[in-house]
DNA sequence: CTGCACTCTTGACCATGGTCCAGAGTCAAG
DNA sequence: CTTGACTCTGGACCATGGTCAAGAGTGCAG
């Protein structure tokens, strides 16, 4: 056919694994795809344009449960563009509040770091010593 | 018995559960305690240090295994503070190379949200749109 | 002695995002 | 026609960090 593809051409096409398209396809990302005499699957083109914007939101670290929101919302005629920003928007804090809690434990790593010349014997290692008595690097969050 | 634990006060002085604390044996973070004759397992007052010992790594976004290893360093008389610092400095790279991909992923994100004011239908919503076709978003890494 | 709380073991199950395998069927080149 | 590559289904398995349940035994208060 010149106008469909069969899973594994799909696969390379979109860059993923066979065995995700089909892990997709149970999850509700992809719907269920024609299928020729003997069962194969096929494709039209459409479809690694669909995978491509999955890997696309997943490098933006939106999960695949979400990714299937966008791609409904995507395909619902009566959708708005309010809707889509809104996920975004909450992705954005989702980033910021990941971001703040990795400073956070970095500080904490860092002045552990700086407490230890990395000298000596273990007894008394400033590090082991901070997590095991020491409370002043607790992360609120 | 005024020196030892069960499981239960040791779980409600460690702020942990049951199970995580049998989890955690199975683990080897823990190693397996004594039994009373009816086959409880019984701790002495240490294990709950230990225990906020994890708990204090894990909030410092180290995994399980590497808690592990940070624990058999701290029982090890011939171990080395440098093993514990290089450690620590091997999260720090972690955790600043995890801050970097996020905050490549928030400019992304940020910029496809001004793209769009929210306003009108979900067709040719710009945030969609650039997940579809654009490439200017690619994370590298 | 009864009843409730606690503990025991084994093993299943949760989410996340897949990978891998067996056994069977299909397709195309030589 | 054979051979190798491809596909099908269903289910098992990976890591991570646990949680939950069943069925049996234990400990203590009233």
């Amino acid at each position: 056919m010149h106008h469909s593809l069969t899973i594994g051409k799909l696969a390379k096409r979109a860059d993923v694994s066979i065995d995700s398209i089909r892990f997709y396809e149970r999850l509700g990302l992809l719907s269920e795809p024609m299928r020729t005499s003997s069962n194969y699957r096929v494709y039209p083109f459409e479809t690694a344009d669909r995978l491509r914007f999955i890997k696309k939101a997943k490098a933006l670290g939106f999960p695949l449960k979400e990714i299937q929101e966008l791609l409904t919302l995507q395909q619902s005629p009566s959708a708005s563009r309010a809707e889509v920003k809104v996920k975004t928007v909450d992705k954005i804090r989702d980033i910021r509040a990941r971001i703040k809690d990795l400073r956070k434990i970095l500080k904490v790593l860092e002045r552990l770091d700086k407490s230890c010349d990395g000298q000596g014997p273990i007894a008394d290692c400033p590090i082991l010593h901070a997590l095991a008595n020491d409370d002043s690097h607790r992360c609120h969050h």
